[in-house]
DNA sequence: TAGGTTTACGACTGTGGGGCGAAAACCTCG
DNA sequence: CGAGGTTTTCGCCCCACAGTCGTAAACCTA
């Protein structure tokens, strides 16, 4: 579950309660019920750490099967990526806390490769997709949207090209309003929303395109 | 496990000896084995029917977790994408058989849906990546590679474009031999391959890119 | 040697991302 | 109430690169 917090990328953690990795870090998730889905697995078991309506978006990642992977016993696990919106702050458990993705402490299993395999699936579909939406507020000025991307793919985003590539396709739209003219002065930012908050592919991979 | 021939993206199937959809066509595979990682089961399962080592290329695509997949049993899946050169014709049992994605027979379980969803993973690969090599025999002319294009993508493709975009992204490499000028007279073809034949991304997305 | 066929390559066009600087719209302070 | 500072917005120009087209090159057959 990943969210943008303080200008960073976060992902939210547990400790392990029992053996193996007891005490180390991991993603959350458990054991598949019968009859659930895997995603309502995930939802399922996340619901018991935060509140899970704020689940902006949430994907499959890869499943993983390296039979070392639980030096106790065999066990594959598949990985979801999870989004929610950077305004969201839901209390967690005491056993429950968010790390800074540039600076993870040692986690349990492949735990890590997956959190890092999460981060480079989110950086690649903000670049071609709408996802955006589930890491930003219902409405926001352009540069707290900068501030989310900027967090988010870990370098600097024109505002200017942030605008004009959003806009043009048609991703963002303006509501019309104007954010209050707070407190540190300068023009009134414009609010703009996510036209749709269902993920769409929104640049068609450059080349090779059907003539038309 | 796709493959172009005859001018059309190919899968193959075989013919199910068990229920349920007994009968029915349906993707190679079986059961993990202890000790297996799931790339070596489906390696595993396929060498069953076909020579493996022709095998250029193998990713995953998803796990299947409906409970309601197999109406007899409880059963996850996880689908693969294999990707076999154009170029090799390996003999295949009774029970199997190749069929054209464009026009797939009944299929058991969901496995209609995993061939579309391989077929799209793959076009949309061969436009930013270099998953070309995988489809491509060793060597081949430009008009070669361009007739493999447009039975994987399914619209027409400019062989000039084709040549510029692959050789200005590194991509391809002339061998600087020409083909035999054959039997239908022409100019002869220059004979190209790919430079590398792992998987690399040779069109970061488009936008946003970090700056420099 | 003329005509047909296939491939190769150059020139031109258009789209869209990236950079930059000026203008707009607010604040605060003197 | 005006000057100066700050933040946002917008227009202008550049350029990389995909897409189109037309012509030249290099082979065949008759």
């Amino acid at each position: 579950m990943l969210q943008v917090r303080d200008g960073k990328l976060q992902v939210l953690l547990w400790q392990r309660a029992r053996e193996p990795f007891l005490g180390a870090w991991s993603l959350p998730g458990g054991y598949l019920e019968p009859g659930e889905t895997l995603e309502q697995s995930i939802r399922h078991h996340l619901a018991e750490k935060v509140d899970v309506r704020e689940l902006a978006h949430l994907e499959q990642l890869e499943t993983l099967s390296d039979p070392a992977r639980n030096p106790l016993d065999r066990e594959l696990a598949t990985a979801y990526l999870g989004l929610v919106p950077a305004d969201v702050d839901p209390e967690v458990p005491e056993d429950t806390r968010r790390h800074s993705v540039s600076r993870l402490p040692e986690l349990a299993f492949d735990h890590r490769a997956i959190v890092l395999a999460g981060r480079d699936r989110l950086r690649a579909k903000l670049s071609y997709t709408n996802i955006g939406f589930a890491l930003a507020p219902p409405v926001f000025t352009l540069s707290e949207l900068r501030e989310i991307y900027v967090a988010a793919l870990g370098h600097e985003v024109s505002a200017t090209n942030l605008q004009r590539v959003l806009l043009r396709r048609g991703v963002l739209e303006a509501t019309g309003e104007k954010r209050e003219p707070g407190r540190a002065g300068g023009r009134p930012a414009a609010l703009y929303r996510f036209r749709s908050r269902r993920l769409e592919i929104t640049d068609q991979f450059a080349v090779l395109r059907p003539p038309g």
